[in-house]
DNA sequence: TTGTCGGCCGATCGCCGACAA
DNA sequence: TTGTCGGCGATCGGCCGACAA
């Protein structure tokens, strides 16, 4: 997966360090997102000194939600002498990459298969449409982490006026097992090509399922 | 997975060696069924002699496929003199359990979600209806090799008059990804228990998937 | 006896504007 | 500006008898 595309499919407070950086390994951070990785009494003291050795970006083959594989030598680290791998700045490209992310709401996921397209997003990431036509109207072709390619229909209508992703949004939201609270990401590459990526929304631990009996109906509102 | 079960639903030539007999390994047929374990060039000779070593049964998780691991100690056979492991008659439960299998239509596969019942296993496999019924009708309930349940609507209607299954039939197809050409397996324990098995139709080698633009429209007729 | 077909009805999907937050 | 809702038309799934092989 291309760096600058991993990094805007990850959440916003994700850094990558360098290989060689010094690092502090924290074991109820690892839990957090892995809970079905380490044993349940974490050990003390919950924070160990390490080097990073290696570092690999993947996407899921199927649900695409972006991960990185980040290898640790433990060791005492030589000190504050060590270059700040954050101030590093090697990645020029990814000024270039323009993006926008949006969470999902219920109405996104849920309701007749269409998506509501915040304006920032319709004005400064998609092509413009053409505002002669009625309705505006224009099919977007979008490449994800995986370079699959998902087709969406991008209309302007509705009183008031507005933006939405409409006929192949449904496929997209099924396919990808999206939910109210996953956050869809829009990209733009200087070239204009559109990509898609997604941040998955943090799981709560699986409870294990209740027989149909035991079962509460679903709330009513 | 019970023998009796496994034995109604492999395919009517299969025969199972007993541990310790002495049998031929046969690479071309190997390769027939599981084109994808062995190198293209099968080696001379073309068959091995061996001793059967162990025998484990069992089911494929998702499609409930049966199939037999059978490991082999390759080396020469003691001759004639050896007992006739299929002479051996160790398995009078067998003669307990009647089935009835049928090979998928297109009709039973693709159409309106029906099987068309045979005769015979409605009036030998499945429970009598009440013919007194306008319609005769009944739900059947029935246990696939990994103890799942599947339930069916069974019903006498049309004219002429023929046994159907309807709802519920279409989730099953579904469910194991059954296609024309593929068999189900219906069984009745001597308790009455209903059981519901398949045998996989021989899948043809996979070819690579062409691109959009390559493909052939499909034929009409 | 049973495989295939067209009819048809109900459920679901998904596009729409209305309206309010 | 945009989240949610009810309406509603199109599509699909699936039950039906007709008919012929």
């Amino acid at each position: 997966v291309d760096r600058d595309v991993w990094l805007a499919c990850a959440v916003p407070l994700s850094r990558l360090p360098v290989v060689g950086a010094e690092v502090y390994y924290f074991p109820h951070g690892h839990a957090e997102q892995c809970p079905e990785h380490l044993p349940a009494p974490l050990p003390t003291p919950h924070i160990f000194p390490c080097v990073v050795t290696a570092i690999s970006l993947g996407a899921d083959d199927k649900t695409n939600e972006v991960f990185a594989q980040i290898s640790l030598k433990p060791g005492p680290h030589r000190g504050p002498a060590a270059p700040a791998p954050d101030a590093d700045p090697t990645n020029p490209q990814q000024q270039q990459l323009s993006y926008f992310a949006k969470q999902l709401t219920q109405s996104d996921a849920n309701n007749g298969g269409g998506f509501s397209v915040p304006r920032y997003c319709a004005d400064h990431i998609f092509p413009k449409l053409d505002f002669e036509a009625d309705p505006p109207v224009q099919n977007l072709l979008m490449r994800d982490p995986k370079a699959k390619h998902w087709q969406f229909r991008h209309i302007y209508r509705g009183t008031p006026r507005r933006h939405l992703l409409t006929t192949g949004w449904s496929k997209f939201v099924n396919a990808k097992l999206l939910v109210a609270g996953d956050t869809v990401v829009f990209m733009r590459r200087p070239d204009g090509e559109l990509l898609i990526g997604l941040r998955r929304a943090p799981r709560y631990p699986v409870v294990p399922k209740l027989d149909a009996a035991q079962q509460q109906p679903p709330p009513r509102n």
